[in-house]
DNA sequence: ACTTTATGACTGACCGGTCAGTCATAGTCA
DNA sequence: TGACTATGACTGACCGGTCAGTCATAAAGT
């Protein structure tokens, strides 16, 4: 196919910031424009995250992606829906790959321990994280995407957990029984270390893997050392 | 929005929200003129809340503090440093009143379980909850906001509660030796607290006060029937 | 009278959203 | 295969509304 650098070419790979690394050799127009989607999607989160909704200029997100202001109306309506289509474009797939994960095996701790591990590691040290703080902080002003946040990671989320520490109960690994009234507690660390990495970094990181051990050395007992 | 029937001096007299209740004659200028930044100080903080630091205009402030918006510049510099002066002037106050709290007396329990359920009662159910909520929000694009909060609430808070799980340790009523090295599980179910309900209070609401009780008897043991 | 405080109309930068025009590519035909 | 046309993805100048901040004027206080 043609190797001259066509104009939009040129201008995607001039549009500063290195985000988007040099893409295949854009064939067909479908793909082309997929890829640009991809772009403004990419941009567009980073944008949200560092900015917030209200403080986010459709300009930079453009320009950031390599990419005309008209273009972003092309794949979305506006700014609004842009967002609340963001958010769930960004969170489906991380709760398909959460939800799939746990092959039943071993301890509920093993269990729970896992699954908060493959978390931490995938969401709290990630533009993840990010983004959930970008939820608590809009989503008051944005109810759609407080439903839907609520309905497909909250609610599933607490139901999973409920249903772990039932388990637990009952297998005589967890002892306290209010727990399993409370879901929120034995993920409350886990969040906390999110909110804490993204405002308190910079003045005294944590680490989030230690302190989810001695959370759950306080669920579940102390660990024996095995 | 705001369809505010409003001659400045007809909302000052008839106290608008009822907020700001009936005062004396307000004889000399200081007075009022501390009435008036009182004034725009609760309207403002209402705005911020509700809005966001950059969906926030300032005419609202005005209209729902009475006042004309000129007004608001002879008390505060510009948008961006009022915000801030903002968060400190509501957060000094509790901080205050938390810190010279606890008259040292009883089991390490009953302290940090007075402690909390004063916390969840000052702070969780009322506007301070939401205040909570905006530096989370806000935080990242306030350096100086969230360096503020990190130094008088955070440091403060996590020292505080590092040296009351030590005594809780050195008494034997805590077992979890590494609970000393994350204070931040302590107080991490009040936090989420927080957050829940201003995020899905209407999808769920929740307990913040049995949870508490179920979280401390997670780490101080089953509670004794009294 | 004169100083201090308050007002709100006004300004100008800024930004979300639009649309007439461009041009690379796909399709068609010989 | 090469030439000609049709398509629609993409562009970016432009428009109109909005809003932080200003300032000439008015009111209040002494």
């Amino acid at each position: 196919m043609t190797s001259k650098p066509t104009k939009a070419a040129v201008a995607r790979k001039s549009g500063a910031k290195g985000s988007v690394q040099d893409e295949a050799p854009a064939s067909n127009r479908a793909a082309r424009a997929a890829e640009r989607r991809a772009a403004i999607i990419e941009a567009a989160l980073e944008e949200f995250i560092a900015r917030g909704f209200a403080a986010t200029r459709l300009d930079d997100i453009a320009k950031r992606a390599g990419v005309a202001k008209g273009t972003i109306y092309l794949h979305f309506k506006d700014k609004e829906s842009m967002f609340e289509e963001l958010v769930r474009l960004v969170i489906v797939p991380v709760v398909e790959r959460l939800t799939k994960l746990p092959p039943p095996a071993g301890s509920v701790r093993d269990l729970v321990e896992a699954f908060a591990s493959t978390f931490l590691r995938e969401v709290a040290n990630t533009r993840r994280g990010d983004l959930v703080r970008l939820i608590v902080a809009e989503g008051p002003r944005f109810p759609a995407v407080a439903d839907f946040y609520y309905r497909e990671v909250v609610q599933r989320g607490i139901g999973g957990m409920r249903m772990l520490i039932e388990l637990g109960i009952a297998r005589g690994e967890i002892r306290e029984k209010g727990l399993a009234k409370f879901p929120q507690i034995l993920v409350a660390p886990v969040l906390i270390s999110v909110i804490w990495q993204s405002l308190f970094e910079r003045h005294a990181p944590l680490d989030a893997q230690a302190m989810l051990r001695v959370h759950l050395d306080l669920i579940f007992g102390e660990r024996r050392t095995t």
